[in-house]
DNA sequence: TAGATTGTTAATCGATTAACAATC
DNA sequence: TAGATTGTTAATCGATTAACAATC
């Protein structure tokens, strides 16, 4: 492994699979969601006070927070928004392909599999099931259809599917979990309102759009 | 105005206007959301590490969130799910009704519509927009149907919304914020990938949920 | 009593912010 | 050069964590 004396901030990154922290990972994710948005609105710089404007985190802490990995923008003209996504893939390990399973064929299954962010961003639903027979075969996004779900364990060995991601009404959630945890599965990304149960090398992430509305709502409110 | 010695923590919260910082109201809002479950599934007590465990806060955070606004735990035993749901209700003032419009009758704003859990808030789902003619008029979750856009500025007014939602395309999502900032909305709740331009009165928060997904799994992967 | 869990302290770490020299 | 914006320092604030007495 080499690197250059200016990248001092990267060897942190690389040195014996030192993780980012999580503060650090989710605002550099927010950084590289704004860029793609401005590169695909054709800007060809930002600054970090932009981004600031956009993402609501602190102009200072975004410089900061770049400048640990390494000296990516110009003064006086801001950040090559093609360089700085580069670089920030590279931070992110975003190069690797993942893939996902998708569990509910409902409204927002729909929508998450309809979102071309993951494509963007080198992830890949490749699966989508459930359990309402009316439901299998039908066309959903560009290229997948509803599987059965009796296929989950099947699929989840040929796809090499690394996180499940659940759609599904809440009262269904836990089934599907264990279901997932039964496969092999590690991560699941839990849409539901349910309280999920699971063995301890399970990570499980609950967030859904009306409550990441809401809790932003007692803030804008008050 | 009148409050026991005990409940000094909350003398923090009722003086001058005084808000709760970001990070408190949002861990706040997290407690709510696992306690509603919590009181669904039938429990009557939680203790911090329960709550931990559900939110990924730390036990230790929790109990000193709760115990700056009163005791409301008995030791040995947790918390009490109905007095800590009404104590949290309280300090986040969730129990005034807030007006939502929703604009996008496709599958985000379906599921997003469909959502129960702005009626377990105190918050509802007045109006759903679309600009194509063959949705208006559609059924939407138990009371809505889909309205023409046209109405956008007579029901701001007539409905007194506070907060707007965009489950629309990207390249349609400025057009409505425009719209809502000229009909007077200052709360705008974007799900699409757009940079949107507001005035500064205006506040706009930007997530969807497979930009959620995306920010966890950068960090769930590495 | 014995076990569990709160409420609280103290120590540490990371985030936030203002300020400004460096420099494009 | 003049204006703008980065990279970085230093000071402050809030979050995190371990530890433990209080007490249910």
């Amino acid at each position: 492994m080499s690197f250059n004396e200016s990248y001092a901030g990267a060897v942190e990154l690389e040195r014996d699979g030192e993780r980012l922290s999580l503060g650090v990972a989710a605002r550099l994710s927010r950084y590289l969601q704004v860029l793609t948005q401005a590169k695909k609105m054709g800007r060809d710089t930002i600054s970090s006070q932009e981004l600031a404007d956009y993402t609501h985190i602190n102009s200072t802490q975004i410089r900061r927070d770049l400048s640990g990995f390494g000296k990516f923008g110009k003064r006086g003209v801001g950040y090559n928004v093609d360089s700085l996504l580069s670089q920030i893939r590279k931070i992110l390990r975003t190069s690797g392909q993942h893939n996902i399973a998708l569990f509910g064929a409902g409204h927002l299954g729909k929508a998450i599999a309809s979102s071309d962010i993951f494509a963007d961003h080198g992830f890949r639903v490749v699966a989508i099931f459930d359990t309402d027979p009316r439901k299998v075969g039908d066309p959903i996004g560009n290229s997948l259809t509803v599987r059965p779900y009796d296929d989950l364990g099947a699929v989840v060995d040929e796809e090499e599917i690394v996180v499940g991601v659940l759609a599904v009404p809440t009262d269904a959630a836990q089934a599907v979990a264990d279901d997932l945890v039964g496969a092999g599965v590690r991560i699941i990304f839990n849409y539901s309102e349910a309280l999920l149960q699971v063995p301890p090398e399970v990570t499980v992430h609950t967030s859904s759009p009306a409550v990441d509305l809401l809790y932003a709502l007692y803030f804008y409110l008050t």
